[in-house]
DNA sequence: ATCGTACTACGACGTTCATCGAAGTTTGAT
DNA sequence: ATCAAACTTCGATGAACGTCGTAGTACGAT
């Protein structure tokens, strides 16, 4: 019964809050995950990457992201491809991300 | 005997990392702070600010904020005169603080 | 020397968090 | 209809966090 494949709830633009993006990103795995999908446009799939946690752990991860408005998931087959909210989040806090990727390591 | 006046621990700049950073960001209360000392670029007392917290608590977000190197810290009499290390984090992460303080409320 | 102000250190408390494993759902391929 | 792969949900666990109150230290003024 699907359950599923209810809808992934996604924040508005103007929903997003800049304390939950913060607190988002300051994660180790989940910056990792940020930078990773910042190179791949088209977005991915978050479990081909080498994260050095457990599959359920990966989808709390990407949960918070989601949630705080920081990437957008959409279902493809069997797995979630997500892509970073570029747009979104350099119209409500204009150089955050990219001061973020800036950072070496 | 002095344990207070024992200088305060500041991060070099190298030693700031982003991730400590962005956890220091991601507190409203410190948020409120950062934002008070954007506009303060002599740096101030936090204790004026009307936080709503207890003393002790505001001790320890500045000394969260000291430690990740978004503040500076200076005694001045009985008074911590904090300021936003700005050439700081603009070098380390160019655009991310403008970001945060971009963010409208 | 005393006092008030500004701040800190310490300990306690409840909450949130990152993590995992086990069990379950969905989808696409066989 | 079966099966495997990808992901989710649930519950548990230990760590980190924000908050406070109490007690204490440092400094400046009286």
């Amino acid at each position: 019964m699907g359950v599923m494949t209810v809808v992934l709830p996604h924040p508005e633009r103007d929903e997003i809050r800049i304390a939950s993006v913060l607190h988002a990103l300051a994660d180790p795995v989940r910056l990792r995950i940020v930078r990773a999908l910042a190179t791949h446009e088209e977005g991915l799939s978050c479990g081909v990457l080498p994260l050095g946690v457990t599959a359920s752990t990966l989808t709390h991860h990407v949960r918070t992201l989601r949630e705080a408005g920081v990437v957008r998931v959409r279902p493809q087959g069997t797995s979630r491809i997500s892509s970073l909210r570029r747009e979104d989040l350099d119209a409500l806090f204009p150089g955050l991300l990219d001061g973020v990727l800036a950072a070496r390591r």
